[in-house]
DNA sequence: ATTATCTATAGATCTATAGATAATGC
DNA sequence: ATTATCTATAGATCTATAGATAATGC
């Protein structure tokens, strides 16, 4: 099989054209839209004339980029998710010991914008099945965290899913009673689930007392 | 405001004739149906007809019944989770520590049914927002031991979706791949719980070694 | 006679596509 | 000349209801 002619125009740098540019403003605008259509719980419900409606373009114009609903929202999960999850590794760039890492990521994912926020509780847990983003970062940080022996937790994946779930009601409630969110909601919450991979108790205070980063442009 | 009328009836013991028997049943289709729908992940997106042939019942008789395809979902979530909650009740009567209740209601659940299991990971975090059946009693088990000094986590509600998002993920791995789930998979789950919400970790260990009482017939 | 269920269907969507229009490349 | 977007629409659903049929009550 012959290398893929998309290698070599990815080396030929300024090659987008004037008409790329416009294909990908139309197709950006589509994901734009599912995710805020997924934030506002409409999600699969909404008709292909609604999205194209919320991204201010053409019925037609749907069909030049995505073949179904479903691929559309893949795709827009995919993205949301993967930029989240690079800007959480711009963060915690240069730390090595797994709790470190995963209670870092937990708290900076509790301070979100809140545009990305209504999309994770829109998803709902659904989020764990996608491939990229959050997910497989924070599996990676609890598996290492087990390999290390700093987590006696015994499954990985029950693992994610319950932090999952804490992230989510956190989240949640920033949504519904802000008021009841203080700054230290989501350190006491990474603490928590520090607690239950298995870290000793004055471990994970220490961990989340430890400054914050910049997180840096979004 | 006048008594109910339905309070005098429900006095009259007998008064269900064959007919109310039948319209029961029917309705009581359609709501099996749903539960099997949404643990077939079709959910909301399966169409009244596509309901009514999985309950085999006439497609007119929907609306007999339900007014619209939220309202069914909305009754059978009830339903199903109100029975389930019924069930943990029974098995936990006599039990006062809030601990331990929580942690017994935990070790019942992760054991259920396998329909009751795919109802509920494909209802997902949702769950939560069913005004009767798990949720109200877990986050009542978790006040209460905030109450009593023996939990330290601060927010009641995130901490029930940590606990709602962990035994999802146990329930999704019992559906994916049950040669990983072993007899102890869902007493550590448990455990891992009860020291996030801030049990001493031996105290966790201890609670989870308890004996499980019967829980009679589901 | 009454009540629930069933069948058939009108009207309202919704999807996918064809063909026209507008923007860009050369 | 080429490519993407837009408008219009055919055909396929899907919902809600009307009217016919079957079951039960008395």
């Amino acid at each position: 099989m012959a290398e893929p002619i998309s290698e070599v125009r990815t080396l030929d740098a300024p090659r987008a054209s004037r008409l790329d540019r416009r294909k990908a403003r139309t197709r950006q605008a589509l994901i734009d839209a599912a995710v805020r259509l997924i934030a506002e719980r409409r999600g699969d419900r909404a008709s292909i004339q609604e999205i194209t409606e919320a991204a201010d373009i053409g019925f037609g114009s749907f069909y030049n980029h995505f073949d179904s609903k479903d691929q559309l929202f893949q795709t827009a999960s995919e993205e949301v998710l993967e930029r989240w999850g690079q800007m959480i590794d711009r963060a915690s760039a240069g730390i090595s010991d797994p709790a470190e890492l995963f209670a870092l990521g937990m708290r900076i994912s509790g301070w979100t914008h809140p545009d990305i926020a209504g999309f994770l509780t829109g998803a709902g847990l659904d989020a764990l099945d996608i491939p990229v983003g959050l997910a497989p970062r924070a599996l990676r940080d609890i598996q290492a965290g087990q390999d290390a022996g700093r987590f006696t937790i015994p499954d990985a994946e029950i693992a994610l899913s319950a932090v999952a779930g804490g992230l989510l009601g956190l989240l949640r409630l920033c949504q519904r009673q802000p008021e009841r969110v203080s700054e230290t909601t989501v350190d006491q919450l990474a603490e928590a689930l520090l607690r239950m991979l298995g870290l000793p108790a004055p471990e994970a205070a220490r961990l989340v007392a430890l400054p914050l980063p910049a997180t840096g442009t979004w």
